[in-house]
DNA sequence: GGCCGTTGTTGGAACGCTCCAACGACAGGG
DNA sequence: CCCTGTCGTTGGAGCGTTCCAACAACGGCC
């Protein structure tokens, strides 16, 4: 009676639920998209058929016919920096609230870079997000000319396709400086973090805010670094300055948690014979154990604002660039107060 | 004299190369996976065109007509923990080693787990990597049922087609009772993390190293959490108790750091008066400023086997479930060392 | 009773690729 | 000179979907 059609191979297609609900396999894909112009009795039979063979659509074929594959590529630095994991927090909740999927990529090395984000293309992403990378200019015009991109967290590389969400790193080091100026410091060294542009524009903004405040002579910058280690050095060199500063402003938290150690290993007073200003204002540094000063980025906001100016483009909404600078803001903790006394230089 | 052909829309495929390079798009197909058959010039030529039109294979259509898609989904329950960060670190460069991509998911509440890895079976990922998760164990089996399904950091569910690669946790708690009771510590109390399953493991391994140290009967668990509030709670419970313990065990590095705030508030010195121990050795315990002794898990491997079995599964070298524990070590740091003095109760 | 519109359904083309059977050209051997 | 291989190449089928034009059935209207 029945065709004795062949046993389907493998997972079941809008093939295999048609022949089993009794229709054609178009009526199966407009009754699984929820067309009203199916008759309630085919629709019924044909959402029995699919959950018996547990029937699943196939991505690829729909990516394929639609020529789009409602997925975004992100390439996130280095997950190991909190900055990264909480801005990729947001940007996968603003995606995942359109309805879009991620492909995710991370944990490669600068020459891995490239490669990685050509496979995200091959995937016909339909845009991408990169939470700071190490591309240089040409590979990133190159890459928007083919799809969106948008940069978080930095600003340095401009072109036609590509948009722009970070902090103003400038405005947010100013903060920090006009915060030590206010409780009475005068010595304020700056931490540096050595080649990185983000660094370079907090660094700016230490000088700046020092000039403004008529510190001017007293600006310090120590060459450092992003890491834990590197801010122990810095911290130890401005140490050890003759004319030692009362207040350090490091150039992120990682760093300024080094710099603890090394105020603590000089056996000073924190934060009464130093005060630390840290930058990011990451959990780690509202743990309690470690209660940092710090700059705080809007970071779940440059997330959700990153992925929000990304489906500006993918819808048509928008074709020029557009670049997003979010102010930070100053959490006050523990590792600032009003320096104890007028320094004397000590050792 | 050429044929008119219709300009291409949107993207260059095989066909728009073909065209150009006036052979037939099945000859591209093989030229650009580089096989032998091709004559040189026909290749040079292919290439050239190819390069031309700024070619990209698409990926899809790949999949649908090789059925696979040469991606694997990996989900991770919190990117905020650093062990699951450094864990996620090792799966990807397994799978990158192996030449698939990565589809991740993570940042979802548990309600929506299950629909963000239907979402992926979609795409008929081959396989899957879970870094934790909170599914029931009837949810996780069926996915199971459809695809590999490697679990990291977990062992309580078990199926057919799940591995399971994790820490010993009860070997780790046992490594830091050990340690504590060679230091010459006696009172040892244990910060529990509640209804966690790890936790328990954690707990179970208390308890039995100090039963097999002879001190059952000053085993006392206070009950606790996975984060820096809890732990702080907890300590400052255990701190309260009447025989106040010498030492600490936490039962992670996030706990073990609320802990620590918890001893500095109480006067105590560390670690003269009070020694604690965490666990996990993420890279938070080792900042400087930090230096927790703590049971270490060796993330990387964690994930790089993870990678490893599921590909065994993938590759069909293996279907038998295989359920991996890794030794954890421990890590000696700054805030352990032995008791003062015999203990008396303070307060 | 023929025509119309509506409702529900259908087959086929297309998406961009890989695979396969088969092709023409050409050289070498009988 | 024909047959046989080999080499390089080709068209077509198929992967699992969506979309579109077209269709059958049916009731209402003039």
């Amino acid at each position: 009676m029945t065709t004795a059609s062949a046993a389907p191979r493998g997972r079941p297609t809008i093939v295999d639920v048609a022949a089993r609900a009794g229709v054609s396999k178009s009526l199966v894909s407009l009754a699984l998209r929820g067309s009203a112009a199916v008759a309630p009795a085919s629709r019924d039979a044909i959402l029995a058929a699919a959950a018996e063979l547990g029937y699943r659509p196939n991505a690829a074929a729909q990516a394929l016919v639609a020529r789009s594959s409602r997925t975004v590529g992100v390439l996130v630095l280095d997950l190991h920096n909190p900055v990264f994991a909480e801005i990729l927090d947001g940007v996968l909740a603003g995606v995942r609230a359109r309805g879009y999927r991620t492909m995710v990529v991370t944990g490669t090395d600068a020459a891995q870079e490239r490669p990685e984000l050509d496979k995200l293309l091959e995937f016909r992403v339909e845009g991408l997000v990169l939470v700071s990378h190490r591309l240089d200019a040409a590979a990133l015009r190159a890459i928007a000319a083919e799809t969106p991109v948008v940069v978080a967290t930095r600003r340095d590389v401009t072109g036609p396709g590509i948009d722009t969400v970070c902090t103003d790193d400038r405005a947010g080091a100013e903060l920090a400086v006009r915060h030590l100026v206010a409780l009475g410091h005068r010595r304020i060294a700056h931490l540096g973090g050595g080649d990185d542009p983000v660094a370079a524009d907090r660094e700016a903004g230490y000088r700046d805010a020092m000039a403004a405040a008529g510190l001017e002579r007293r600006t310090a910058v120590l060459p450092g670094g992003l890491d834990d280690a590197a801010g122990y050095a810095a911290a130890r060199a401005a140490l050890a300055l003759r004319q030692r500063p009362t207040a350090l402003f490091v150039v992120n938290d990682f760093a300024a948690l080094g710099a603890l150690a090394a105020v603590a290993e000089a056996g000073l007073d924190l934060p009464g014979q130093m005060s630390v200003v840290g930058f990011d204002g990451t959990r780690l540094s509202g743990l309690r154990s470690i209660g940092l000063t710090s700059v705080a980025q809007p970071l779940a906001d440059i997330g959700r604002l990153a992925a929000e100016r990304l489906f500006d483009r993918i819808d048509g909404r928008r074709t020029r660039a557009r670049h997003t600078v979010l102010p930070p803001s100053l959490v006050d903790r523990a590792t600032t107060a009003s320096p104890r006394r007028p320094t004397t230089t000590v050792g």
